[in-house]
DNA sequence: TCCGTTGTACGACGAGCATCGTACAATAGC
DNA sequence: GCTATTGTACGATGCTCGTCGTACAACGGA
């Protein structure tokens, strides 16, 4: 339980887990938002995605991905900026993000092509 | 729906999905299951793995794990052998495979090494 | 100051999952 | 033919997950 930003908890780089990175990414919502987010290497808030699914349906998958490690959310006035941890995920699983993002079907494809 | 080998049913290669693949790996005994198929290459029988389950527990996974394409069973006898359809996954998503293993936490990252 | 925007919190609901026990089918070996 | 082995089938159980609606908190702009 180390806060790396403020007090929104993210585990350490050492702390993420496969079986947890495999979970938050076997959702076809979490990979389309973890795709859009390799596209563009930047920061985006949780709106800027269009997903077909509710504020709260939103608020608990960009949960389940920060708290696998594979994203990092950071507090900024009302909105919240999410930013891939492409490094650490490498750092922890060399080249696991790269294929299963080439990996990942139709639309995502085009954006890991970006990437 | 295409029968590869005899009565037990298999997704063709095109049939494969990436969500369908990432859920079957994101559950720790069967990413033992896949490790360790991994690591020899051949055919094992379902009782030859030593796993903390039941024989019903383990055959639920050897179901997740074959209708999600990851891995062929044969019925040989009394026995059913399972082999690892690296072939299939690998030209579907490439390295896939090779980077999960490769990431498999403890034991799992030796078998690794062997394949 | 008031309102709109952004996102969380909480509770609820239906579905799916991992696990087990027991019963059963099929084959191999004696 | 009888029995042991191998694995499935089925039902049950408790847990988790994905989804939603409503309510609420925090900040920014007019």
């Amino acid at each position: 339980m180390s806060v790396t930003t403020e007090s929104i908890s993210h585990p350490a780089c050492s702390e993420i887990e496969l079986s947890a990175v495999l979970h938050a990414l076997s959702d076809p919502v979490r990979l389309m938002i973890v795709a859009e987010l390799a596209k563009g290497e930047g920061e985006y808030t949780c709106g800027s995605f269009s997903l077909p699914v509710t504020k709260s349906t939103c608020t608990h998958h960009f949960k389940v991905l920060r708290e696998a490690g594979v994203i990092q959310q950071r507090q900024q006035g009302t909105t919240r900026l999410n930013s891939l941890r492409r490094e650490d995920l490498d750092a922890r699983f060399p080249g696991l993000l790269g294929t299963i993002l080439k990996a990942a079907p139709n639309s995502v494809a085009v954006a890991a092509e970006t990437a």
